[in-house]
DNA sequence: GTAGAATTTGAACAGTGTTCAATAGAAAAA
DNA sequence: TTTTTCTATTGAACACTGTTCAAATTCTAC
């Protein structure tokens, strides 16, 4: 006979039912308890699988970053065209947080001095996500035929427009006279009409 | 003879000694029992004042928008000229933020869902700050002589642009190869050199 | 079957937000 | 002055939280 879906307890089901918990709890509302109940189990089996709580948000974090990482390293692979690409990565990037909130809120909304130590070589991962846009602007700034001094730098600007975007719109701080395409859609629009030739300052170390 | 420094409990108390351990513990972890052994009460005493945790926040919040929205209209009142107003106004979130991150984070980090509805009209008082955003920007592209369709909506895209700023900043996310008035500096040159003729999406409603 | 390891349990501890009857203090009325 | 009334404060109680841990159970290998 067909063998019956097993429910059994296994770290993979409970980050599963925990990322479920997290999109309509948050992480503040999210309890341990909550886990055990859902995952059908005591809690100190989810102390076994998982050391305490910033373990298992951690582990989630780590599995959000491969997925964004994922996606726009497939996207500088598919898109040659740096215009086309920049914009895309700047789409993914949007899309990615509007469809995984709970993803985003804990990859990239915590303060770390509230949290246990997230170990550095888990943050560089996720530097990663910069450096695919940092390599578009490069590559963008050949094309224009224009000179961009820090790239970098200028990468880091667009991650900090996409996030004060993301996080405004999740927070539910925009007009509602706004549309949210209206914002994404001008937002990189301007991105890519960056006045390229600006001089920023030095970057410093 | 003087006057001692009485240390009577009262809103005003509680409120400095609230903000004072927000600095230190941040949200999640500020507590009654310790606003209430700070000040030197009881628990009770707390919930005699404020109705609940979430009402002596709120309190904070609107002290925030009130001390931000008074920054921005004395530099609205003070600095003519559209172009120095504008960078002004950006300065000034940048800096409101970066040295009330206590104020800052309540006031725009918080998920209304989360939170005990936030009435209304306080959310009106915060939208002051955009409008102000928005009336200079109105004011900067009849200098630049350029037409912006929607000084509304660019003002949106200005508020986003430094909520990322400050939200990452905050956050540690930034790399440390880069420093922050590279970051701000090179933002407000990037704003005030907008590819202001680029036509918008209509911004509905 | 049995030894041993892996897994699960539920009680316990100190902390949390919140409520509430009891109390104290001050002010007003008698 | 005494009594009443209102304001302010207290601390115990409730259900919740993260976390630990000895005990009980289940699984694996021999």
């Amino acid at each position: 006979m067909a063998t019956l879906p097993k429910t059994e307890i296994n770290p993979r089901r409970i980050l599963d039912v925990t990322r479920a918990l997290l999109v309509q709890q948050g992480l503040t509302q999210l309890s341990i308890r909550m886990i055990a109940r859902a995952v059908g189990c005591s809690v100190g089996s989810i102390y076994f699988h998982f050391k305490n709580k910033d373990e298992l948000i951690h582990a989630l974090i780590e599995e959000g970053f491969d997925k964004l990482v994922a996606l726009q390293d497939a996207t500088e692979a598919a898109i040659t065209d740096p215009r086309s690409r920049l914009s895309a990565l700047c789409r993914n990037y949007y899309n990615f947080a509007l469809s995984n909130p709970e993803y985003y809120e804990i990859m990239f909304t915590l303060k770390p001095e509230r949290m246990a130590r997230y170990p550095a070589e888990k943050y560089r991962k996720a530097r990663r996500s910069v450096e695919v846009v940092s390599r578009a602007v490069e590559a963008y700034s050949r094309q224009q035929k224009t000179d961009i001094p820090h790239p970098y730098l200028v990468a880091h600007l667009i991650w900090c427009f996409m996030h004060g975007i993301v996080t405004l719109m999740q927070a539910r701080r925009i007009d509602r006279s706004i549309l949210p395409e209206a914002i994404i859609e001008t937002s990189i629009q301007q991105i890519l009409n960056l006045n390229l030739s600006t001089p920023p300052l030095p970057s410093g170390g």
